[in-house]
DNA sequence: TTCAACTGTATGCAAACGCATAGAGTTGAC
DNA sequence: GTCAACTCTATGCGTTTGCATACAGTTGAA
């Protein structure tokens, strides 16, 4: 066993219970309305692209199938707060973009959760640790040596072989 | 605004798009035949556990309502991989353990996940980083300051009284 | 031009989820 | 002992999810 499998593995956990733990406390708040934490997040990502995206792109940064994220598409279409039209350079293409119900929706509740994760972030964090977290996250966000479709990175061992894809 | 909010959330988004992002990549991995990332968590966290755990000590670990939480308890006890018996101090109390097939099927799919998650987090991060990440996840995951249900906990503002609360 | 392979989004359907609440057991005041 | 308030787990029910796949549009080779 590398010697650094243990370490990583203790941080993964780490990250998963805080993830978790900071999950329920902030979903447990009365903050959200109407919407549940997974469409605030929808919302949130479209409130920060300056052109419409498109659905394979939030679907990057949202963690549901793309099934899934396209219901919810359609649900917060219908509910006022999202607006599709279609990409006119790619006919099969779908542009999203907020509504000014939906930015106006996520600024409300937007500005009471960042009051929530800043309260509950520097209640246990030093401004370094805060500092360090950030880098971290987004070191492991976006990856430099890309992990490709279901191919392993370069780095390093896997024993396994790829057994019968199905 | 306190100004630590900005760092605060600027971490707390970066922490969640790495959760997002290594969720995805572990998912797409053909290492979790016939359960779900979500019952893997449940199989884990049960092997954990030298004695029998709560349905309640489990859900604290777990992101899952309750009531989901005991039906994919009740499953893994139908294909044989949890054992539920009553706890005999608390008869309202129920404490799973896993079954023998269940801390078997534990270890073959642990053993592939830890070598990817290792993988995974190797190749971004440091060995320095590793450790600052442990360290960060563990002091989120367990707070200091109990946040108590549903009430602030001392650190600032919050301008939201309790409006009514149904 | 045509067509096979591919990409992006949507839909059918069964499984799983969350909310509200029920049911069973515990606790503490009187 | 009694009973109201509470805790722990399970169940009813409507909604949302994921998987498989369909459908529409794009691309590149012949």
């Amino acid at each position: 066993m590398p010697a650094r499998t243990r370490p990583a593995n203790d941080a993964w956990e780490a990250l998963l219970s805080a993830h978790a733990r900071l999950m329920k406390q902030f979903a447990a708040e009365d903050i959200w309305r109407d919407l549940s934490m997974r469409e605030y997040d929808v919302l949130y990502t479209l409130s920060k692209c300056r052109e419409p995206l498109r659905i394979g792109e939030l679907h990057r940064h949202v963690l549901l199938s793309q099934p899934a994220l396209s219901r919810m598409v359609e649900r917060l279409v219908e509910r006022g707060f999202v607006e599709r039209c279609p990409d006119l350079s790619d006919g099969r293409g779908v542009r999203l973009s907020l509504t000014a119900a939906g930015l106006d929706k996520q600024r409300q509740i937007g500005r009471r959760h960042a009051r929530s994760v800043a309260s509950a972030l520097t209640a246990e964090l030093t401004a370094d640790e805060l500092r360090q977290l950030a880098t971290i996250g987004w070191k492991l966000a976006h990856p430099q040596v890309a992990p490709g479709p279901s191919r392993n990175d370069g780095a390093s061992r896997n024993d396994e072989k790829e057994t019968s894809p199905k």
